[in-house]
RNA sequence: GCUCCCUUCGUCUAGUGGCCUAGGACGCCGGCCUCUCACGCCGGUAACAGGGGUUCGAGUCCCCUAGGGAGCGCCA
């Protein structure tokens, strides 16, 4: 006997048993029940990737099913995380409340080819029925009594619609990243496909959606591995193709725990929030389970080139925030400054600082680059640009506004004054001359001025940082810090 | 309880029987560089869950145990 349909977990899953080239379909099918977590992204991400990667079409579609649950708000985070992310789709979105006329026609089809039936039990029937068997130790299911229930229906009971499972054989899924796992058809029951008021269930609908869809890779978190038999055989009821199905391991917190609301940032939009590119979060992401090799760093070209659903990890991932962060700074310092600064605009507005009034974003970028690990840090230190501190960082005030700097920071001020270009490289000249001057090292020099113009003894180099600030503010706040120098060596005296 | 899945440094991972006295990355610890903070560079710390097989040889194959996780809804 010869398994020619075996499809083992490395063969290519693009490809059709037969070598047939096959038209990659993937889908990202979320229920708007809350934020939009990582978990979610990332699997939105490995689909996205392996449609782009064979040319294919990803779709979303919202599995808006449960009416009790379901927010328009909701829907509205996953599109915004989407859209935040990049992971633009194809088709869609499409909602499952929008195609109940199609279930029910298809519940109707399967009523009538007698591939399924009304069930009468109660509730209380059913959960009887649960606690015996969990008292003999047995695994809860429907033990398939209205199956072949004959007679008039029971008056006054709003029957639910059970799917005729097979009742021996086994199913075989070849899942792209477990490999082969097999399910007794006697471990499956009989389940609901359509409630007591007609509307159809989960495991049902997805079956339905994925069928008329034409999803060809179904590539979902592994708690769904369960459901794959279930799903398997109405689809075979159905006389519909077999997707390939690829479960991704669950995400856990950074304490191994699984992930909640506990653990910190889960949404998406608290990433952004927090100060991460995209860029990064994706990184992030696609690395927390898969690799090439050594490679930490991926473009998302090289992603789309190099991902392939095979390669995914079978176990389940830890969050790690600290490796996150440097992936955020290493984004933060390669990507390109007009791109960062288009994002820094946005924190910066939040701070409800006004990125026109003072120098051009890009070049603080440059400058901040490599000393923020996130855009809310970066933000922080650069509203100092657009608009006046507060107040001095007392300890560093202490150790560098003091009267004997005085003379210091009037003597540069004097030549600043004068200096005929404001740049950089002029700005830098003459600090290395008043250094010279009072017989200092640069560092005695640029410290009390740092201290004077940012309000704190950390800064971009000296003098970029002048050069950013432009002539006015310089001269503003170095007479102001000669002005606290004088008033605290009067509150001395 | 039953079924299914998983198990390499703290974390993400490389590794598809000999190239492994187990490599990389984050973190951490030292050092160098330096006008501050950083960046960068150099070095160090640290793992094959346990036990049986198979084999000349096992992190890699098989079995068992332990530990994690998921599912068992008129939720998705």
């Amino acid at each position: 006997m010869f398994f020619i349909t075996i499809q083992s977990r490395k063969t290519t899953g693009a490809q059709a048993p037969g070598n047939k080239p096959m038209t990659v379909r993937t889908r990202f099918a979320p229920s708007p029940t809350g934020y939009l977590h990582v978990g979610g992204v990332r699997t939105a991400l490995f689909c996205w990737l392996y449609a782009r990667k064979h040319g294919g079409n990803f779709v979303l579609r919202i599995e808006d099913t449960d009416l009790q649950r379901s927010t328009a708000e909701s829907v509205n985070a996953i599109l915004e995380g989407m859209t935040w992310l990049g992971l633009e789709y194809d088709e869609g979105p499409f909602y499952q409340t929008e195609r109940m006329e199609r279930y029910r026609a298809v519940i109707q089809q399967l009523l009538e080819e007698d591939k399924a039936y009304h069930c009468y039990c109660s509730k209380e029937e059913l959960e009887t029925m649960r606690a015996e068997q969990l008292a003999r130790k047995e695994k809860p299911r429907y033990d398939g009594r209205c199956r072949s229930r004959k007679g008039p229906a029971p008056a006054g009971v709003a029957p639910v619609v059970r799917f005729k499972n097979p009742v021996s054989g086994s199913v075989v899924v070849d899942d792209l990243i477990k490999g082969r796992v097999v399910f007794n058809n006697a471990e499956l029951d009989d389940l609901i496909i359509a409630r007591s008021d007609g509307s159809p269930t989960y495991n049902f609908t997805v079956v339905v959606d994925d069928m008329d869809m034409k999803i060809s890779h179904v590539i979902r978190g592994d708690d769904h591995l369960n459901n794959t038999p279930r799903q398997i055989n109405i689809l075979t009821a159905l006389g519909a193709t077999l997707p390939r199905y690829a479960h991704v391991p669950m995400i856990l917190g950074p304490d191994g725990q699984r992930l909640s609301k506990r653990h910190g940032a889960v949404s998406t939009m608290q990433f952004r929030d927090e100060g991460y590119l995209p860029e990064a979060l994706l990184n992030y992401l696609v690395r927390l389970g898969w690799s090439h090799g050594d490679q930490e760093i991926f473009s998302i070209d090289e992603m789309i080139e190099l991902f392939d659903i095979t390669d995914v990890q079978r176990s389940a991932a830890s969050v790690n925030p600290d490796k996150l962060l440097w992936l955020n700074q290493h984004y933060i310092k390669t990507c390109d400054p007009a791109h960062v600064a288009h994002h820094l605009s946005w924190h910066m507005g939040r701070r409800e600082v006004d990125p026109t009034d003072g120098p051009d974003l890009v070049e603080v970028v440059k400058a901040q680059r490599e000393r923020a690990k996130t855009l809310v840090e970066m933000a922080e230190n650069s509203a100092i640009f657009y608009r006046d501190f507060d107040s001095y960082n007392e300890k560093d005030a202490a150790k560098h506004l003091k009267p004997e700097n005085a003379e210091l920071l009037r003597g540069l001020r004097e030549r600043l004054v004068v200096l005929p270009d404001w740049t950089a490289e002029a700005v830098h000249e003459v600090i290395n001359q008043t250094a010279e001057e009072y017989g200092l090292k640069l560092g005695k020099v640029a410290q009390p001025v740092r201290v004077a113009v940012v309000g704190r003894a950390v800064s971009p180099p000296i003098d970029i940082t002048l050069a950013l600030l432009g002539r006015e503010r310089t001269l503003a706040r170095l007479d102001a810090a000669l002005e606290h120098i004088s008033r605290r060596t009067a509150g001395a005296a």
